[in-house]
DNA sequence: CTCGGGATTGAG
DNA sequence: TCAATCCCGAGC
């Protein structure tokens, strides 16, 4: 089976986030298999990126960040939902990409739109923090289509981070219904 | 050990 | 507009 292998995640984490775009991820469970295709993703890259859980250090929660690209993060977020991310760039350097939307393709019954949402409909939580994505029952196929269109904006719900609160580090399909609705910014 | 808050969501 | 809900990570 043709699926995305580790050197496609051993790059720049701008570039892996808009690369993503178009793929199908595809979880094997319970004799069923759900894919959805991926339509939005954030970059977390490096020390500096105070929107970063690895922005300070190696701590228990990001220490699969600081591993070898392609593997899962997958962290649990106000108590509730859980957030998956894949590694990326060499081991020791933390980096990682936000996938926060899917289009539903196959045994999807609920939303998939939004980070916590298509974790719950992909059966995905936290044991599979560390999981290798390059092989099943978890991994990407590459896309079965051109390149779509890339738009990009500021990354959600990372408004503590300083000025890389505003860097265009979110990336989604131009016009593509199944990106996550964005809570207009509140004023003041 | 305590405590503030979060890469979100759905209800009211 | 706000509560749910639990774990993380900073600071004492």
């Amino acid at each position: 089976m043709h699926l995305l292998h580790r050197d496609f995640y051993d790059r720049s984490t701008m570039e892996v986030a808009k690369d993503l775009l178009g793929c199908l991820l595809v979880h094997e469970v319970d004799g069923k298999t759900l894919v959805g295709r991926i339509v939005e993703t954030e970059a977390y890259d490096g020390f500096d990126d105070r929107a970063s859980h690895a922005s300070r250090r190696k701590t228990p929660r990001n220490e699969v960040m600081f591993q070898e690209p392609g593997h899962a993060y997958v962290y649990l977020i106000y108590g509730m939902h859980h957030c998956l991310n894949f590694v990326t760039r060499e081991k020791d350097y933390p980096a990682a990409v936000l996938i926060r939307a899917l289009e539903p393709v196959a045994g999807i019954d609920v939303s998939t739109r939004g980070p916590g949402r298509l974790t719950r409909a992909m059966g995905i939580d936290r044991s599979h923090n560390r999981v290798d994505i390059t092989r099943p029952p978890l991994f990407v196929i590459p896309r079965d289509m051109g390149e779509p269109q890339i738009d990009c904006s500021a990354r959600i719900g990372v408004g503590y981070a300083g000025e890389w609160a505003s860097a265009l580090r979110r990336f989604f399909v131009k016009d593509c219904k199944w990106v996550s609705e964005q809570r207009a910014p509140r004023c003041q």
